[in-house]
DNA sequence: CTAGTAATAGGAATAATTACTGTTTATTTT
DNA sequence: AAAATAAACAGTAATTATTCCTATTACTAG
């Protein structure tokens, strides 16, 4: 991967906030300071950042969001505002240590684990 | 919500497959019995269902998926072929129960806590 | 049976994302 | 350092998934 300045300029937008930012919202601040680029180029380069271990892209509902922490972690979402909270999970009694934690009442839990199924050997 | 002969097919069709399907998917199945639905029909009674609790509605990258299980449960995503297998979670040691009886190789956790934040007491 | 309301079909509109094309730019080779 | 080459780019068109809108149809209560 050879060196661009607008994929500079994408990694440290997505490394500036802890918002869990979207496309669109990467875009627009990476504008303020090369106001050519394209979201094409936006898209582009996310996805190699990914790729290249740089960030984590995290699905939201149907739009993608961008996460400068690599670690594994998770999150609580808000089902009314929709804001995402970064948690670190062991396993304790969850539910009750995250109301107290977090303030948070979890009404509902998604898990999906990601690898490869018996069809891949 | 009173009855509607679609939304009983789109119900039917919906617990009639493990398989998870798309909105898509759903449409194609329900218009071979009966070929005048629209799409539009489709994603009105699926949310609908969703909300009074008959399927669930899953979000698989940026597709909607629909699943009538609508206990708790997760599922096991194979990064090769995208197939969906639903899992019981129990706190065993997860990865190495999940190799075991499921003959699957997990490579990334995705956890989502749905509720409510301290925003909205 | 008829008015009122929920649900529908069909199509237009929106949003998120990807693909394509000709041009620019970083790196490699001279 | 100039020329060659291949990756990355801007701009735009295309795609995909989903929602919205409107006129019509079909239940249901009186």
């Amino acid at each position: 991967m050879r060196f661009s300045h607008q994929r500079e300029l994408i990694k440290k937008v997505v490394h500036s906030t802890n918002s869990h930012p979207t496309a669109d919202w990467i875009y627009a601040q990476v504008r303020s300071a090369s106001p050519k680029i394209s979201l094409g180029t936006i898209y582009r380069n996310l996805k190699q950042l990914t790729e290249e271990g740089f960030i984590r892209t995290i699905y939201d509902g149907n739009v993608a969001r961008y996460d400068w922490n690599i670690n594994s972690h998770h999150h609580l979402k808000c089902m009314e505002c929709g804001d995402l909270i970064d948690i670190q999970l062991s396993n304790e009694d969850m539910t009750k240590s995250i109301r107290k934690e977090f303030d948070f009442e979890v009404s509902d839990v998604e898990i999906t684990l990601l690898g490869k199924c018996n069809k891949h050997n």
